[in-house]
DNA sequence: AGCCGGGTGTGATGCTTATCACAGCAGGGT
DNA sequence: ACCCTGCTGTGATAAGCATCACACCCGGCT
C-alpha cells in the first residue's frame, strides 16, 4: 500500500518486522492485539506539526518511519531542538501519561509514517496491560536520561565549541558504523538548526566549524562530514 | 520510634498518614502490602549521598521525610543543582527501570526518611502490580516534566538575571501561602547554591540580589525574602 | 576576648559570544 | 539566463559574565 507522501506504509504491527528491534513495540501477542484495535495509522508530510508545546495531550504518536524535530521554544522565538526523534519511539508520551500540556513541539523533517492513539484509550490499555505499562515506564526513563543530557551539555558547559564538540562526537558514536577512527557522518541539518540544538547563534557554528576545518579536526564534502581528529575533539569536549 | 538522627520513623507505609496526598505511595492495598515486604526504611543524616552520578543503580529511595539535592557535576567539580527533591519523590527510579546509571547525584540536606528498595525486589513488584507501574510512568512523567523545565531555562534565558528572576517566581510560586501579591519566602539555600542552580557564579548572584533590593524588587531580613514587586520580576523573567 | 571559617559584598579585567550588517553562493523555478 | 530564497562566510561592536582578588561580617569555638 502506498501512502500520499511516498511512503509504504506498514499497516498493522503485527506483521510488522521492524517491531522487535523497537523497546515499546516488542509487546507480547495479547497486547498487541489489544494495540491494533486502538491505533489509528497515519502519514504526514515532512514539515507537518504533529503537536505543539503547550497543547493538552490528545494522545500518543509512535514513530513508524521518518525523523522528527523535537523542539522548545521561546516568547520571542527563539528555538531549542531537544533532539531528533527516531522510528520506534512514542512521542507525546509523558503529556499522555501525566495529562499536563505537552512540553515540547514535534515537527517533522521526514515524510513520516505514525501510529496515534487517543489518549483515553492508551490510558485504557495501559491500565489492562501491565507489561505495555512497563514498556511506557521504560521509554519514560530514557527519555528523562535524554533530558538530563541535555541539561548536562547546556549547563556545565563553558563555551559553545566544547557544545559543538559534544554533539559531533554523540552524532559519530550513534551511526556508529564502525570507523572508530575517522567516522564520517551526514550533516542532515543546517548551522541554524545545529545552532538550536547546542543553544548558540549561527553566526557561532559557521565559525567554529571553519575554525574546526582549518585545524584539521573535521573536513567536509558536501553534506558528508569527515572526522579526522576525534582525540581533539573529545579535548574540546572538556577532557 | 525514634531514630539516630532525631527523626521520628513512620515505620509502616500501611499506617503511613501522609500517603494519600502522595503521588507514588498511594497504592491499592496488595500492591501497598507487598510494596511493605520489599522496602527497607532507613535514615540518614543531613549530607549524606544517597547515591552518586554515574553508579549502576542499586534501587530506587522513596523520600518520606526530608529533601534532598539532586545534582549534575563536571569533570571540572562544576556542579548544577536539578532540583530539591521533597517527601513524596521517588528518586532514582529511572535507573532503577532502565538498568542504566544514575544520572544524577542525590545528597541529603535535612535529616532525611528513605524507604528504600533493592531493584530486583522493585522490578519483580512493578510486574506483578499493574497499578504501581501505572504509579511509576506517572512519576516519570513528573520527572521528565521537570527536566524540560530546566532545559528551558537554562537554554532559553539571554541572561542571568532571568533565570534568577524565574527561580524566585517558581519559589514564590511553589510556597504559594497567599500572599499573592507580596510573596514571602524562607531562602533556605546560599548563593552559591542559588548560582548552581541557574549555572552562573556565585558572584552574580550576589550582584543580581544587590540590584534587585536596589530596585526595590525584593526585601530581606534575616534568611527571609519579601517579594515586593511581583510584576517587574515577571517582566525580568522574560515577558 | 580572640580567632576561625563559611558566607557575603565589590572592583578590575578580559574572554566569549550575541547581534547587526553585508557579501558570496548555491539550487530551483520560470 | 534570470531572479529568488535560503544557506553560508566574515568583520565590527558591545554586552554579559566568569574569574581573580580582596574586604567584610557574623556565629561558633576555645
Amino acid at each position: 500500500m502506498l501512502s500520499p507522501y511516498g511512503l509504504e506504509i506498514v499497516e498493522s504491527c503485527l506483521t510488522c518486522k521492524l517491531r522487535e528491534e523497537r523497546i515499546f513495540c516488542d509487546l507480547p501477542n495479547s497486547a498487541l492485539q489489544a494495540f491494533e484495535n486502538i491505533k489509528y495509522a497515519t502519514a504526514y508530510p515532512k514539515g507537518a506539526v504533529l503537536f505543539v508545546e503547550g497543547q493538552s495531550p490528545r494522545g500518543i504518536f509512535v514513530l513508524c518511519k521518518g525523523r522528527v524535530k523535537m523542539s522548545i521554544c521561546s516568547t520571542d522565538g527563539k528555538t531549542l531542538i531537544l533532539k531528533i526523534a527516531e522510528p520506534g519511539e512514542v512521542l507525546g508520551l509523558s503529556a499522555t501519561v501525566s495529562g499536563k500540556p505537552y512540553e515540547l513541539t514535534a515537527e517533522t523533517i521526514d515524510p513520516c509514517q505514525v501510529n496515534f492513539v487517543k489518549r483515553e484509550d492508551f490510558l485504557r490499555f495501559l491500565k489492562e496491560h501491565g507489561d505495555a505499562c512497563f514498556r511506557v515506564a521504560e521509554q519514560l526513563s530514557e527519555k528523562y536520561n535524554n533530558a538530563c543530557h541535555e541539561v548536562r551539555s547546556l549547563g556545565l558547559s563553558h563555551s559553545a565549541a566544547e557544545k559543538l564538540a559534544k554533539l559531533l562526537l554523540e552524532w559519530s558514536g550513534r551511526n556508529g558504523e564502525a570507523a572508530k577512527l575517522e567516522p564520517r557522518l551526514k550533516l542532515a541539518l543546517t548551522h541554524e538548526e545545529i545552532a538550536q540544538m547546542i543553544g548558540t547563534s549561527r553566526e557561532t557554528v559557521t565559525r567554529l566549524f571553519a575554525e574546526l576545518k582549518k585545524r584539521q579536526i573535521i573536513q567536509s564534502k558536501g553534506s558528508t562530514l569527515l572526522i579526522r581528529n576525534k582525540a581533539a575533539l573529545k579535548l574540546m569536549a572538556g577532557a
